[in-house]
DNA sequence: GCGACAG
DNA sequence: ATCTTGTCGC
């Protein structure tokens, strides 16, 4: 009922081509609401641990009831080894195809996903969040907890709801806004299917307490749980080396 | 050529 | 991203 997402979307053969991929699915962005009721909140976050050997990458896709005070309804992991190495501005091919997987799982899947890190507020128009929503085809958010690409406005209020404009040449990619007093900002975006104005005011409606909405802050902790769990298998090397994980 | 650079 | 307890400040 899906439809497959192309390879080159998920594994491009070098940095070339994944830059003109980059380009093609940011042509695809919706950046209009385009979601119904949202029964289901989800966040979506990676683990990984610099040393590993086997290069492998946690991810945790988590639901919550957007009402509900962070009781989580259904959580689902998965592991893969890195495709690449990190580099910035490429990240979606490294996180989404694990994310992907972790997506899949999911027996009953969120109507608007949180995801850690940007979404249009990135130099071709497709960070990890937009990345992730188009090849699902699913809304999503960029929650990013630092700057990647272009410039806030002016300066920042340091109250609770406090916000000024990320841009570049004139356009308005993403809302540096105050969660919490004392902590640094974090960066909403448009991931996919969603107006700028929605992703903060759901960003900020899913806040409890905490500088990261809860969605992300659940999936954080899930993706690390993941990994202190599963990472303690011993790995096999293989030639084909993907795992599961749940 | 020199910085900047999500996670 | 991750290694990590207590501690200083609001």
């Amino acid at each position: 009922m899906h439809q497959d997402i192309p390879e080159d979307w998920l594994h491009p053969p070098d940095l070339a081509r994944a830059r003109q991929v980059q380009r093609e699915m940011a042509a695809r962005v919706v950046r209009e609401d385009a979601f119904g009721p949202v029964q289901r909140l989800g966040g979506a976050d990676t683990s990984l641990d610099r040393f590993d050997p086997a290069q492998r990458i946690f991810a945790a896709l988590v639901a919550l009831d957007p009402a509900g005070e962070g009781t989580g309804v259904e959580s689902q992991a998965a592991v893969l080894r890195a495709p690449m190495p990190y580099v910035p501005g490429f990240l979606g091919f490294r996180e989404v195809p694990v994310l992907v997987e972790a997506w899949r799982r999911l027996e009953r899947k969120p109507d608007l996903v949180m995801v850690d890190g940007h979404g249009a507020s990135h130099p071709r128009g497709l960070g990890v969040a937009c990345h992730l929503g188009v090849a699902l085809d699913v809304p999503t958010i960029g929650v990013a907890k630092s700057r990647l690409f272009g410039h806030p406005d002016g300066e920042l209020g340091p109250e609770p709801g406090d916000r000024v404009n990320l841009v570049h040449e004139g356009q308005v990619l993403a809302v540096v806004l105050r969660t919490r007093r004392r902590s640094n900002p974090v960066y909403v975006s448009v991931g996919h299917r969603i107006s700028l104005g929605s992703a903060v005011e759901w960003v900020q409606r899913g806040l409890r307490g905490y500088r990261l909405p809860e969605a992300t802050r659940q999936a954080h902790l899930a993706a690390n749980a993941a990994r202190l769990a599963l990472g303690m298998h011993a790995e096999k090397p293989g030639p084909a080396t993907e795992g599961r994980a749940t």
